[in-house]
DNA sequence: CGTTACAATGCATGCGAATGCAAACCAATC
DNA sequence: GATTGGTTTGCATTCGCATGCATTGTAACG
């Protein structure tokens, strides 16, 4: 008779001990295992195992016994002890911060999908700021996980604490100077002199940008990419304000944007659609401008309220569907062949004209 | 001398074998192990991994010397072996649906926050639909987790099944009717019948409700409890219309209201605020009607946006943080003690004002 | 110094499934 | 019926760590 361990409750836990309850519960208290099976379907532990394994060496009549009697007896494989033998816990760790924005949650949505798509399940590390990862990429080494990926801020060390230990790691529209990585990325350069073409063509002069957090590689190249466009086109007058890609700073922005200069930008360039959506207000409610007709607004990302009537962002969407899906290929790919040297994937991104702005 | 398994390439894969590349890689492959640790210290195996934890019977010197050479040799605890044997996995499966609305992803984060306070990890699984659920619940089995968050519909024989297996389940913000279970909710029949006397108070005769799906509990308790305290006042003759909870079934909401009597409500409920933003951008955009003057929209959840000033919903914001924290507690208590009775907490919601409905 | 009590350590085992190897089985062929 | 080749099956071991138990070390006390 098997025996069973009984559940132990900490000792420090309900210190006067209550009476035990009778748990009024239906009788199968220890989890089934494939020695349970084995036993009452009378063959080997290793039968059962290959029984569920697809490809496993089983005649088809043993096959359909086994996982009949294993339905009946209400076993399901044990996932934990299998990771530990066959060293694949078919977990990735996804490493992401602000998801009370609008755009990661998107991410995160399309990541999942294409992770269960290839047999792997997400362990979430949802970091409240991008600052305690360290203990967090302790965890993440702790539970073996096949891969990671990552939209966080990454140190040098970081990565290369994963690479020793040979868990392949994706950044997610964002990688690391001067060290080759994984990557997949929605090419900021392209959208910002696309939108900055379009902008400068319909006669706008005076530009005005609404930058985000110095420390986010993405926001940056944004605002390189426009400013360096507007120099080819000869603006070099570009002014400045950063915010922390909230709708918040959006709307502050373009007031500060106000007091830096005598006259008003024609332009708001705005490192994101949430600041694109605060300075659009800002812009009506604060300042009682009309948008577009007195002032263009463009964002980046194409989150979903970026669509809704009431403002129309003008903006460049990033295709997150296809870059959830290049993210899982690469790491996949990387999982399966440790060699792989590092890949960066840029996908373009796609303009929504919007009605936030006058585009020529 | 340590074997050194080969890691093997599926034959499935890169058939056409590539020649082996030379991997540029740092030495050290195979992952570090409590044994390497103790064999370099000069101690056992066991010593190690009391030296580990916390509470563990080992001299501080022993504890000391362990944990450097631990780190000198990069070791990490293997939390998918200590499991097996622990039988706990410190997972929580977590089902959710729509991470793409605005709702579920601070909900997510949240939960996120509270339970690695909790020392547990979360296994992420987003259905695209809530459909699909079965195969997922499989999963969730598999992985051994210790307890599942769900903030989906589960049908009975799925809770059911959970219960079977000794896994504590707690419902966020829903539940099974007829069936006792774990709850943690925000009071919707309470912030309902709120909003319903400040409108009536304002003066508001003609009621419009824009609902959510009919499958969604929450949803049809908000209605239900709206139609009722309208009855309460007097108020017979409530149309109602239909949507997803989305924007767009918000905006149609709003237009199928005005052809469904002659004359368009005073008041649009709506079962969330997203669908209160379209409602309201219906009003302007399409109705060319102000709000609140003309027509007063109130919805439920207090999702960013709904603060933002184009749109600033009177709305009944729920507690998500608390929400969060009490789940967690609720939950973790199921861990330690599994006797324990299936339990709801209601929290109350908090009105917001805005400027979307006047209110009395 | 001997005895006791407790802390620190090691040994051996087990968690549940996967897998190399050998044994058993089966069918086809000579 | 014996031999061969292939398929099924079982046995034994392994993954990395935790833990009960026995043993050793240490300190305190009489």
């Amino acid at each position: 008779m098997p025996r069973r361990k009984n559940r132990r409750v900490p000792d420090t836990f309900n210190a006067p001990a209550v009476a035990p309850i009778a748990v009024p519960d239906s009788g199968a208290r220890h989890p089934v295992t494939s020695h349970d099976v084995a036993r009452r379907a009378g063959v080997s532990q290793s039968a059962v195992s290959r029984c569920f394994k697809p490809g496993g060496s089983a005649s088809a009549k043993m096959r359909e016994r086994v996982r009949r009697i294993a339905e009946e007896m209400g076993y399901t494989p044990n996932a934990i002890a299998r990771s530990l033998i066959t060293r694949r816990s078919n977990l990735i760790a996804v490493l992401i911060s602000n998801l009370t924005s609008l755009y990661y949650p998107e991410v995160l949505s399309e990541l999942s999908n294409h992770a269960s798509a290839h047999g792997e399940r997400i362990l979430l590390f949802a970091l409240p700021q991008e600052s305690d990862v360290d203990q967090t990429i302790d965890q993440v080494m702790q539970y073996q996980v096949d891969g990671v990926i990552a939209a966080v801020r990454l140190s040098r060390e970081q990565v290369e604490s994963f690479k020793r230990r040979n868990i392949p790691v994706v950044f997610f529209n964002r990688y690391l100077q001067d060290v080759p990585v994984n990557a997949v990325c929605c090419d900021q350069v392209d959208g910002a002199r696309i939108l900055v073409s379009r902008l400068y063509a319909a006669g706008h002069r005076r530009f005005g940008v609404i930058a985000g957090p110095k420390d986010s590689v993405v926001g940056e190249e944004r605002v390189h990419a426009t400013i360096a466009r507007l120099n080819e086109y000869g603006v070099r007058q570009v002014q400045v304000v950063r915010g922390g890609f909230d709708y918040e700073s959006g709307r502050r922005g373009l007031r500060e944007l106000g007091k830096l200069a005598q006259r008003l930008p024609q332009v708001a360039v705005c490192a994101n659609d949430v600041m694109a959506i605060g300075c659009i207000d800002a812009a009506r409610y604060d300042l009682k401008l009309r948008v577009p007709e007195d002032l263009s607004v463009v964002g980046f990302d194409g989150v979903g309220p970026s669509t809704w009537e009431s403002h129309r962002v003008t903006t460049i969407r990033q295709p997150v569907g296809r870059m959830a899906e290049a993210t899982l290929t690469l790491l996949m790919d990387r999982i399966a062949n440790p060699g792989l040297p590092p890949e960066k994937r840029i996908l373009a991104g796609q303009l929504i004209e919007g009605k936030s702005a006058r585009l020529g």
